[in-house]
DNA sequence: AATGAATGAGACTTCATTCAT
DNA sequence: CATGAATGAAGTCTCATTCAT
């Protein structure tokens, strides 16, 4: 959880005391993230933050105006990174729709994005009630994207099944349905579940969905 | 009070001085779950709870101790609500196992389960990172029963199948999974999806596992 | 410290509903002593104050009219039993003046009134400045009568001297300021210090001040 | 703030924003120590200590963490302030051991030590049966300190006493409860009794006790 | 007489934000 | 740019007092 600072405490050269905007910026989403995952939305001062980040209280204030401000601006940088892991493992993947389709069920699997830290923020997030339609707004586009390649790649796979299959819309809903369901139960059975189960789950679904492009994974 | 002489603050009629103690409770933790679902945990304030009881800011230490306490009563009864709806539909279902799991999920679907409102105030819970693990040992016996149950129903319907099926223990976890990823979704688009649709799409997972037990729902 | 109430909690037989005006007075009178006693004055609530007397909430404002009034009734209560018991004593005692001087030095430290708990009580009212002036008025023609009474004793027994003595009023003074020192001592270090050793040290005093009349105690 | 436009509130020049952290906290606990004077610990509130301060409400718990914590300090700076007092007589004083009990004696009625205003808070705190202990821990050793120190010059004066005196450790007991009881006389009298007066009671006591070294007090 | 639920003022504390240094 | 002391609004909780039952 605190890999990022967990040295922090004694610091003995505090950083170059003029550090260029982005480094400065990116060091408090990191401490914002690391501050939600631990204590929640509603434990999360700026104090805290600036602590975790190593840096003094005043200064968020001067780099992202306000708190509202530096936690929409750390989602937009999750949801950033998710886009990013997602685009380039389709783009890297081999040139079968199931296999990039394979590739973005990874990509959402994959450490870096499915961390127990950072699932924890977006369900953080989730659960703004009051806030949910700002932050809903700020990163719908990039779910859209996602929605609509998945959907393609469906509809693809789905003309070159056999049999008839279930419709590929729906498929692409089942697969975004599960994609939160199964980090909530990451997020909720730190234990006993694993990321390695969850992504296991889902080859589960799929090779149930189209079952002559996808085997069913050895589990248990 | 004055509220006799003020138009502005349109108030309901005022509570019986002395109300039983349950139904005190009860309201209480009504209003609770209304502010919850509107302005999330955060923006959920003593003063605002009572406001929406139309009783006084000192009352809810009188019956709930602390505000952590009021929390915890409204998950617990959110969870048990949940508990009694499926309970019930499962005891009132047809014999078969078939109908019995689709009884379970029928009465996750269930308006009076799946509102808008209290989905709100479930993901708000499961949001709270630095409480998540008072609020699970709230409530982990109930969801432990319940997949306990969907997973000796699906083992009935898998020996009942013709062919080989997916193994049941991962079908009574993608189904768990679909339900959280389900109610994330009527929360993200309320405007654009719906109770049924998701009902239709566990349906249409079904379908897609049990084909001898479960129609393909027609949708679009 | 909780002699009167130690086996409260289950009462079964709740006194009779209706009890004379002065017995429930004199209950919620102990039952303030013996929460000042244990809690202080800023610890003693309306609340625990009907608990200890195993009364209901509502009760006080009955008797009392308002928290206040049961303090300065408190405080008159005690000062009152101290009266008695020193009245009755320097009545009881033999004739000469060294006796009645030290049968009030007794009543001092007699059990009923040299407790800890009631000394506790005491104190609590001293430290209170914002109060200081009224409880004073409610008290001070008690503690005149009886500095009154011990510089005449003092006068009698010193013209009883064969030498020269320290004169009257400043020995009477002293010796009211040595009971109050005295049970501050009781109440800082009940550990070791105990009411027969502070009734030797008065004696001491005034063994050492009037030798002819008083013998010096053998101490440690 | 709006100070600029509101004539009714007059206010003492705004100290510098930023002071030292020991002024800040001495700033606070003299505002305290006017406060517990005047009001009481009862009235005692941060709002009150702050508004003495001349400074905003939030600032007694960020150097002082809790309204506790700044009583417990505010005690701790009575006691120092006392054992320096007392330290420094002692040291200055004559190299006869009469002189230097008398130096203690002195200090303990020095205007600097033995205002109403800090005796008021000494008792104040006497009186806190709650905290009591916790009070105690804080300061027991300085008393413990003067105690040894007393004990021991009244051993040196009673080996050059002429004939038989009261035993050291009782002289110096009844010193102590001596100090305790004539400063409770003066905060009870504050009109008639004076610290001249107190001061030369306890020159009567000495006396009495060392007739050989020191004078009777000419009085009233 | 007695009860105890209800009220609401006011206490302590937290913390986003400001700003002198 | 950076710091962190300072501000004050707002939150939770306590509790004397009231009053329907």
């Amino acid at each position: 959880m605190n890999e990022t600072f967990s040295a922090s405490k004694p610091r003995r050269k505090p950083a170059r005391r003029t550090e260029s905007r982005e480094v400065r910026r990116q060091q408090l989403i990191d401490a914002t993230i690391n501050s939600i995952a631990r204590h929640g939305i509603g434990g999360t001062t700026m104090s805290r933050v600036t602590e975790y980040a190593g840096l003094s209280l005043g200064i968020v204030n001067f780099h992202f105006e306000s708190k509202q401000n530096l936690f929409e601006e750390t989602l937009i940088f999750l949801a950033r990174e998710h886009h990013e892991q997602w685009l380039k493992a389709y783009r890297d993947a081999g040139l079968s729709a199931r296999d990039k389709l394979m590739a973005i069920v990874d990509a959402h699997f994959h450490p870096r994005i499915c961390s127990r830290k950072k699932i924890s923020v977006w369900y953080a997030f989730y659960g703004e009630a009051g806030r949910r339609k700002i932050y809903r707004k700020l990163i719908e586009h990039i779910d859209q994207e996602r929605f609509d390649l998945q959907l393609q790649l469906c509809q693809q796979i789905a003309e070159e099944a056999a049999g008839p299959t279930t419709p590929p819309r729906q498929v692409a809903n089942l697969l975004e349905a599960l994609y939160d369901g199964l980090w909530l139960e990451l997020l909720t059975y730190p234990e006993s579940y694993t990321r390695e189960k969850a992504r296991a789950h889902v080859g589960t679904f799929l090779a149930g969905v189209y079952p002559d492009h996808f085997d069913m994974p050895i589990l248990d």
